[in-house]
DNA sequence: ATTTATGCAAATCATTTGCACATAG
DNA sequence: CTATGTGCAAATGATTTGCATAAAT
C-alpha cells in the first residue's frame, strides 16, 4: 500500500503551485518550507505522482524533463532561449496514434513539442541589438 | 575553414551505413576499423555533420540522441522495448509551426515522435507468456 | 606555418540506486 | 509491528570540455 508522506504532500503541492517545472526547480521550491527534504526524494515522488496520474510528465528533448499540474492531453512550447514550457491547450492529434505503419509495429502514443522563443526571450534578443 | 579529416568521413560514412544509430553505435561502429578514434572526435563530428546538413540530428525524449543519414524531414516512430528508431516517410506536418499561439511566441520547429512497440519486440513479448 | 582537429582524461548534468535509519498505517 | 519511504552519498549514462599534441591546408 501507498503511503501519503509529509514530503509526497509537499512536492505535489510544489508541482501544483509551479504547473511546468523541472525536478530541480521542484526542489528547489520545496527546500525553502522543508530544508531536510531529499533531492532523490523528490525525484522519487515525482515519479510516483506521474505515475498515479496526480501530475503529468513532460518529455523533453533538451536537458531536464519537466512535470505538470495538468494532466488532461495537451501540447507544449518549450522556449529555446530559456527552456521555459507554455500549454498549446487546444490542439490534440489522438489521431495521429492510428497512423497505418509496419502492421506489426503498435503504436502506444506520441510526443509533439513545439520549439520557439518565448515574449521575453524575444524582447531581450530585440534589446541586445 | 572546415577541415576533411579522416575521422570525420568515417564517421560520415558509419551513419549512413547504420541509418539511425546512437553515437555510442556509431562508436563502435567506427573503431571496427579505426581502434584509436576518440569517443569525443565523434561527438564532435556528429555535431559538426548535423550542423552541416550531411547528417541529420533525431530528437529522443529516452536515452540517447540519434543521427539520421537522411536529412529530408520526416518523423520517427521509436520502439520502447528496444529503443530502435523507424520512419514514418508519408507523413509531415509543418503548418503545425503556424497554429496561432501567443503573438510574441515564435514557433520555429516542432518535433513528434511516436512511440509504441516494434514488430521484433512484439513477437519476443508474445513468446514469454 | 598556422589553424583546425584529435585523443585523452576529467568535468558536467540529470537522474538513479544501495543502504541504514525513520515513520505511516 | 513491518512494509514503505527517506536521506545521504555514491553510481550511472550521455555528452562536453580543457589541454597538449597532431594533421590538414
Amino acid at each position: 500500500m501507498q503511503r501519503n508522506t509529509h514530503q509526497r504532500q509537499v512536492v505535489l503541492s510544489a508541482v501544483q503551485r509551479l504547473c511546468h517545472a523541472t525536478a530541480d526547480e521542484i526542489y528547489h521550491h520545496v527546500i525553502l518550507s522543508h530544508p531536510n527534504i531529499s533531492k532523490a526524494t523528490v525525484y522519487r515522488n515525482l515519479s510516483l505522482l506521474s505515475e498515479n496520474g496526480q501530475i503529468a510528465h513532460i518529455d523533453s528533448t533538451s536537458g531536464a524533463d519537466y512535470f505538470d499540474c495538468t494532466t488532461s492531453p495537451h501540447y507544449h512550447l518549450q522556449c529555446t532561449e530559456c527552456g521555459k514550457i507554455f500549454d498549446v491547450p487546444f490542439l490534440y492529434l489522438g489521431e495521429l496514434n492510428h497512423i497505418p505503419v509496419d502492421p506489426g509495429f503498435t503504436i502506444t502514443g506520441h510526443t509533439v513539442i513545439f520549439k520557439g522563443v518565448c515574449a521575453l526571450c524575444n524582447q531581450k534578443k530585440g534589446k541586445e541589438k
